[in-house]
DNA sequence: CGCGCGGTTGATCAACCTCAACCCGCGTGG
DNA sequence: CCACGCGGGTTGAGGTTGATCAACCGCGCG
């Protein structure tokens, strides 16, 4: 789902390991709902995500907006674009991201050959991943959409704990994602709930009931009684997730 | 419109100007409709489109297809992918594709650190241009989807010769690809000849007659009469041809 | 000739959008 | 303290868009 996640451990981990690498210096702070940087925005650095969530979106002529991808730690952000940022990119809860002079990328390809070719597979994996959105949106259905969406969130923040998970966006930015309306997004919530699949235990946190009655719905089955689900040939085409999954 | 493009000049060109260069052997034609690789084939090689039309595109669980992409002479195909590929890649007119061992990309980031730093950009591009995709198929109507296509492919050919241009792919592929039904796609092309927008001089060749206006859809207007077309203040999200024109 | 493929056209229908009302929690200020 | 407004969310009624199903055309080919 342009979930990004794929680790560059050699820009993270690297830095926490020596606090004194100067590339440890570049951290930022951003609250929730500001920006880490906007569209057209002047691309002088690349960020990894720290900690917390951030939205990337375009927005088009009329007005509309279409988030492109949710992002959280271990993202590279940027990688995208040349001179000047594509997407807008939105703190949806606080966050730290770490920044890395664009013209310094340069430098470390040179300096690190291993690098690169690390930063070579994540972006391909992010494009591997836009396109797999890409055909979750084309051919899906709204009901698809939610149950893709909601299996790939749980899956991205750990799932292990009995299937509970934060979903710290609004239901706008889901919509926008999803290429919805936010009231289609919301009825869906609901009917999912309605229908024992989930249970909303605040606003902002979910947990996944029938798992596999979500499953059978993301590959495109009616919503029938309960069954053992059978197990997907293909594991779901996770809107994106494939890649968040190739990184662990 | 994920329409690549995008030339990896030190592998077209240097191949070209050196005969005997070895890479120059590993040329590869394929028929109409033949494939150059299918999902899920072992990635050994990468392509360089040299002529011709291919699509790329994904196959859901439930036998929907969703072609993520068009590509001519220029593009790199399978940079998205790491051990296999993820999308099938099939001709659509003939084509000769260059093929690049997946192993020797190492040694070519080695040998070359601009060519590295080349393929880099290319996939930024290339995932420029899904995200730019996926907010056109996210957020477009019929009927802006198919002027964005339009006007896109368009572009991408040439465009100068009075806005006449070929248009090899058949009604389902760009259906597939902007996430509608091939009859909507008929209906909508129909609908813009009758309004006088384009002619069709034979089913897979097509000339731009109101470009304005159909700019003005593309960007969101009503169908309404004709006028001089406002220049756009960012040059319409021409699905993603955006990247394609920043390699010109 | 007959068939199949690709495309067009028409009628029908449902999914999703639109518009609008309403709810709820919260912060603000009278 | 309460009234108020506001942001985010939910719910409902009705309308449109685009999907679906089906017929039909034209063409190339065995």
């Amino acid at each position: 789902m342009c979930i990004a996640g794929g680790r560059i451990d050699a820009l993270t981990a690297q830095a926490s390991r020596r606090p004194d690498d100067r590339r440890g210096a570049h951290l930022r702070k951003v609250l929730a709902h500001d920006h880490v940087f906007y569209e057209s925005d002047d691309r002088d650095c690349i960020f990894v995500v720290e900690s917390g969530w951030v939205k990337l979106y375009r927005t088009l002529i009329d007005g509309q907006r279409q988030v492109v991808g949710f992002a959280n730690a271990g993202s590279i952000l940027g990688l995208e674009s040349e001179d000047i940022h594509l997407n807008g990119c939105e703190a949806i809860t606080p966050v730290t991201v770490r920044c890395i002079p664009a013209n310094s990328l340069a430098d470390i390809c040179l300096v690190d050959i291993k690098l690169a070719q690390q930063l070579l597979r994540q972006v391909g994996r992010q494009l591997g991943a836009a396109q797999a959105q890409l055909a979750a949106i084309g051919t899906q259905s709204a009901e698809q959409k939610m149950a893709t969406f909601l299996l790939s969130v749980a899956d991205l923040c750990d799932a292990t704990q009995g299937g509970a998970f934060d979903l710290p966006m609004r239901r706008g930015d889901m919509a926008e994602f999803l290429g919805l309306r936010l009231e289609t997004v919301s009825r869906k919530m609901t009917e999912f709930q309605r229908r024992g699949w989930i249970e909303m235990t605040s606003l902002y946190h979910c947990r996944i009931v029938r798992r596999a009655l979500l499953q059978k719905m993301a590959q495109g089955g009616e919503p029938e009684e309960e069954r053992s689900a059978p197990r997907a040939v293909r594991p779901t085409p996770q809107m994106d997730l494939g890649w968040k999954i190739a990184q662990c």
